[in-house]
DNA sequence: AGCCACCTTAC
RNA sequence: GUUGUAAGGUGGCU
């Protein structure tokens, strides 16, 4: 595309002579007139530098690489540097005139955990590749204005550095926090609100009709659009900045007011000293951001409370003797486990060493986001349960009372005990527990075969950190 | 220093 | 059918 200027220029040529604008809608009569009663120097020049060579360049490249879906005229990745090739002349222009108006965005629906489903907004791949460039225009612009309290979506911060606020606040005496979700936030945005804010950053009236007509964008389902008149579109690259662009309002809020507190996206934790404060900032902030920000409290995830009876990020804290530590939530291990039981369901027909292999992974990965957890019997327990599950894939899959007595005497168990354990009718998970099966493949048995112990590896990862 | 692949988590 | 931002991990290549 753009790595062939001469190409590209003539490609432009004919596109503009042909006056066709190949995606999205053709535009209509309401194109803007951003440089209308303006010199040419008034005018803001930040849409110039969003399609900056540089700029849609490695936008192009992250669309890509992430590998990304078709777009809604059946644009796929593999055709993309083709057809951007011929055809980015012609949008540049119509970027730089103001008169660009973007597809409608793929609706896609994804199961939640939880139950409920996700509805997510996937631009094509055009707009992923316009959003992303924007993107890097306007994050370093908007970067520095925000609150140091503010976590998600930033460049530089971590879910880690939220955490660590958190424990340090509650460990200087805030022993309640009041923990903050918003209702459907991504769905419930107010585009005037939200258009106010950017403007703050933007003057350059091409950018701010752009990303406007980016919340504007239809919702493609089935065929069948429909309009939005309020909320971002879930999968936009956009999306994540405008969210914080947003919530800012709220950090200045509490900032203002004094409070100790950790924003990661829609989810925030004010940490106070005594339940009746916290439930004064609750209601202050339930009315603060329904007036202006136009925006809900999820009840049903918020609450003031003691901070070990709440979650945040995946994690708990832990309250031994006046030592305020992080722990895993329960709920995240039994994500984990969810998942270990998933991958070793896959698992049952092949070797010790693949299953192990194809686990080893998924536990690195855990444990690196979760390094951070000062409880070490969460990793014991987790340990014990990984080996016995695969001592109990081991028992399953020798099947026979033949096999597993055979089994057992070739792991050196004698004779008559392993003849005895072999017959005795119990249950796979019963005798994955029992001390036959643990004497025949002890824990040195998996360090063996290199089945990632989950001990270690923190306690490695936390030494280099 | 850089690049690539895979994996995890948060929202 | 799995999008987005961000952080981290493991391995590999030059």
């Amino acid at each position: 595309m753009i790595d062939d200027e001469a190409e590209a220029r003539e490609a432009g040529a004919k596109g503009q002579e042909a006056g066709q604008y190949p995606v999205g809608r053709p535009c209509g009569a309401e194109s803007i007139t951003a440089a209308a009663g303006q010199t040419k120097a008034e005018v803001s020049r930040l849409m110039e530098a969003v399609i900056e060579r540089s700029n849609v360049w490695s936008a192009y490249q992250k669309v890509v690489r992430n590998g990304g879906a078709p777009g809604v005229d059946g644009l796929t990745v593999g055709s993309f540097k083709d057809w951007l090739k011929r055809h980015w002349p012609c949008v540049r222009a119509a970027l730089l005139d103001g008169s660009y108006l973007p597809s409608e965005v793929r609706a896609v629906d994804i199961p939640k955990p939880s139950g409920g489903v996700r509805t997510l907004g996937i631009p094509t791949v055009l707009d992923r590749l316009i959003q992303q460039a924007l993107l890097q225009v306007l994050q370093p612009i908007v970067e520095p204005t925000f609150s140091a309290s503010s976590y998600g979506f930033r460049p530089g911060r971590s879910a880690h550095q939220a955490l660590r606020a958190a424990k340090h606040y509650v460990q200087e005496g805030r022993a309640w926090v009041v923990d903050m979700d918003l209702e459907k936030f991504f769905d419930r945005v107010n585009h005037d609100i939200l258009m106010s804010r950017v403007a703050r950053h933007v003057d350059d009236e091409r950018v701010l009709k752009l990303i406007r007509r980016y919340l504007e964008a239809g919702l493609m389902r089935d065929g069948v659009e429909t309009a939005r008149d309020q909320g971002t579109p879930q999968g936009g690259p956009l999306s994540p900045l405008l969210s914080n662009i947003l919530l800012t309002d709220w950090d200045c809020e509490l900032g203002k007011r004094g409070h100790a507190f950790c924003r990661y996206a829609d989810d925030c934790n004010i940490y106070v000293r005594s339940e009746a404060a916290g439930q004064r900032v609750m209601a202050a902030m339930k009315v603060f951001l329904d007036e202006r920000l136009k925006l809900q409290v999820n009840e049903a995830k918020s609450a003031c409370a003691t901070p070990w009876k709440r979650k945040f990020l995946g994690y708990t804290l832990t309250n031994a003797g006046g030592h305020i530590r992080l722990k895993v939530a329960p709920h995240s291990v039994a994500r984990l486990t969810d998942r270990v039981r998933e991958l070793l369901r896959q698992g049952r027909g092949r070797s010790l060493t693949h299953t192990i292999e194809t686990l080893n992974p998924v536990l690195r990965g855990w444990i690196g986001y979760f390094q951070l957890s000062e409880s070490k019997t969460v990793w014991k327990d987790l340990d014990g349960w990984l080996r016995r599950r695969l001592r109990c894939l081991l028992w399953r899959q020798a099947k026979t009372r033949p096999r597993r007595t055979a089994l057992l005497r070739k792991r050196g168990l004698p004779e008559a005990r392993a003849w005895h354990s072999g017959h005795n009718g119990h249950g796979p998970w019963w005798n994955s527990g029992a001390s036959h099966m643990n004497q025949a493949f002890p824990k040195a048995f998996f360090d063996r075969l290199k089945l990632v112990s989950m001990i270690e590896t923190s306690r490695y990862l936390q030494r280099h950190s």
